[in-house]
RNA sequence: GGGCCCGUAGCUCAGCCAGGAUAGAGCGGCGGGCUUUUAACCCGUAGGUCGCGGGUUCGAAUCCCGCCGGGCCCGCCA
């Protein structure tokens, strides 16, 4: 039924309520509900990696706001091994491919090793939004023991966890095989380890570096045979058991995950109850974020969206919004859509400052809800000024280069849309310059046809005698049915050859805007490309 | 083999997760306006069995079941 709202509303709201109801029906302390998010360390982080953290601190905020203690643990995964080379890195990490990221050097150079660059990134990308966080990594959490007790009780038992593995999942590897990588003392490597026996006496993991399967293809061992001991932090546990670790470790009330986890998360689940004694964390399922092809992004493949690609064309509030808007549903992202996050974040404002009229009660508590979580929870005191962000592309795309925001400034007072600059507005413009650029394209060169190269080189010659406005704009009507051309044909040309659109603002004011000369020099070019080079002729 | 997502106007999608009153937007199309057109615009207009079939309900695009079509994830990798 409708008549009862969680909160403000959101799904953030009800995934708070749920972990609230669970923790009292277990019985636990509720004076801190703490919710964690993995940061994967072994390649570029994108849009969705970013996506689990933020997620998972909006869930925290709605903790918070309906009265509990909470918290966002970052995790690193930088005990991981390499599996793969992301594209676009340099080929010689081939040879660290199964080392621990943490201990592969930066191939930036920035950063004290490899993992640690990009978890890096993702960090930043955390800094930047404003969202708080305290950080782990899983070097330190092995070495300092934090897991201790659970990796002593998870390998005391290995026997009853390889089995339930192998039913739960159907990996039958670790009925064989303890759930345990040690880092091999010889070359290096994680991924290359068989973890063949435990003595909880000594703590003592002994392995044989035989080599294993990585990435699709079999990476020989060194032969070594060793022995580490679990307080050494030369090793981790396997996924598949390491969560329910962190979990009873940290106490973790809350965590997310992509559905590509899914199997790994409910054999975690049952270890963490019945090997650990720790009631799992309550949990939500989320589909990933896929590629404009619609393909699963992934850290391992170039061009994927960055939380950093991003920011660069859009604000932080409309990276949040995409983020906040659903739970439910995959979605496909670009940087095209950008515009479209940026818009509806101003919309979410007009409503929350009442300048805007929606339907129903219902819908507007939601969506004020909605704007106060993208602000996490601290919304502006007013409005800024709105323009769609479309518009600020296309002025910002065809001003002069040395004064871009005082270009779309003064465009957006003669509209009268604005009365003058704000900081977000200077920074939209900025951000919708570069994404009108980069994204909205220069095209291929434009070749004119012959008779309008013809009549644009007698435009230019007009162009280079009068600064009079009304005499340049009325010249391009002039001439273009002189030579048989349709102004509006015509026009297009223009634009195209000055700004690779067939639109753009008024020609003769665009033209003293950028500079006779300059314009008449680019529709010279223009032209001689036409003549010269037998464009079309028609 | 297991699981999930999507299927709404020509196109791209919103709305679905906490069911409500004639199902929306942008772009496109068509007609017109802004007294040589151009950015931003304005007005009018085009009409979609909300994939199909059941069910729940006073009421379903929205919830449940089945089916069809498209796609993704997992399958001894973390």
């Amino acid at each position: 039924m409708s008549g009862r709202t969680i909160g403000k509303g959101t799904w953030l709201d009800k995934v708070a309520h749920h972990i609230v109801e669970r923790e009292r029906r277990l019985g636990r302390g509720s004076s801190m509900l703490r919710v964690e998010s993995g940061l994967g360390a072994s390649g570029i982080p994108h849009i969705g990696s970013l996506s689990d953290a933020v997620r998972a601190y909006g869930v925290k905020l709605a903790l918070e706001d309906s009265g509990y203690g909470s918290e966002l643990i970052a995790f690193s995964d930088d005990m991981d091994g390499l599996r793969k080379i992301p594209s676009g890195l340099p080929k010689d990490l081939e040879g660290y491919i199964g080392m621990p990221v943490s201990r592969i050097p930066d191939p930036f150079g920035c950063h004290g090793s490899y993992g640690e660059h990009m978890s890096g990134l993702l960090l930043d990308a955390l800094d930047d939004l404003g969202v708080e966080y305290r950080h782990h990594t899983g070097v330190e959490a092995y070495r300092g023991g934090l897991l201790v007790q659970q990796v002593r009780k998870i390998l005391g038992n290995a026997e009853v966890v390889g089995r339930k593995i192998e039913e739960m999942t159907g990996q039958g590897k670790f009925v064989k095989v303890l759930p345990f990588f040690p880092v091999c003392e010889r070359c290096g490597r994680i991924y290359t380890t068989v973890a063949t026996g435990y003595d909880p006496r000594t703590g003592t993991v002994t392995y044989k570096c035989s080599g294993g399967e990585i990435g699709g293809r079999w990476v020989p061992g060194c032969g070594h045979e060793g022995e580490v001991k679990i307080t050494d932090g030369e090793g981790k546990l396997s996924w598949k058991a390491e969560f329910a670790a962190r979990w009873a470790a940290l106490d973790i009330r809350f965590e997310a995950y992509g559905k590509d986890l899914a199997d790994s998360v409910r054999v975690n689940d049952w270890i963490s109850d019945r090997v650990l004694g720790y009631p799992h964390p309550y949990h939500i399922r989320y589909e990933l974020f896929l590629d404009k092809s619609g393909r699963k992004i992934s850290k391992s493949i170039g061009s994927t969206l960055t939380p950093q690609a991003w920011m660069r064309y859009g604000t932080k509030q409309s990276l949040v919004l995409l983020m906040f808007k659903r739970i439910v549903g995959s979605r496909s992202v670009s940087v095209e859509e950008i515009p479209k996050y940026v818009d509806e974040y101003d919309r979410l404002e007009d409503l929350y400052f009442g300048r805007k009229e929606v339907k129903s009660r219902e819908k507007l508590m939601k969506l004020r809800g909605l704007y106060e979580y993208v602000n996490f929870l601290r919304p502006p005191g007013r409005p800024d000024v709105h323009v769609p962000f479309r518009l600020l592309a296309e002025l910002a795309y065809v001003a002069p280069e040395d004064d871009v925001v005082g270009f779309v400034i003064g465009r957006l007072r003669r509209y009268n849309m604005v009365k003058g600059p704000t900081a977000g507005l200077v920074e939209k413009i900025r951000k919708a310059r570069s994404w009108a650029l980069d994204v909205m394209g220069r095209e291929t060169l434009f070749v004119p046809s012959r008779h309008e190269a013809e009549a644009m080189l007698e435009l230019s010659g007009v162009m280079r005698s009068t600064e009079d406005p009304e005499m340049i704009q009325g010249a391009v009507f002039d001439i273009a049915r002189r030579h048989g051309i349709d102004p509006p044909e015509f026009f297009k040309a223009l634009y195209m050859v000055l700004i690779g659109t067939d639109k753009g603002p008024r020609f003769s004011s665009y033209v003293l805007d950028i500079g006779r000369e300059k314009a008449a020099e680019t529709i010279e070019m223009a032209s001689r490309r036409a003549l010269d080079g037998g464009g079309p002729t028609s």
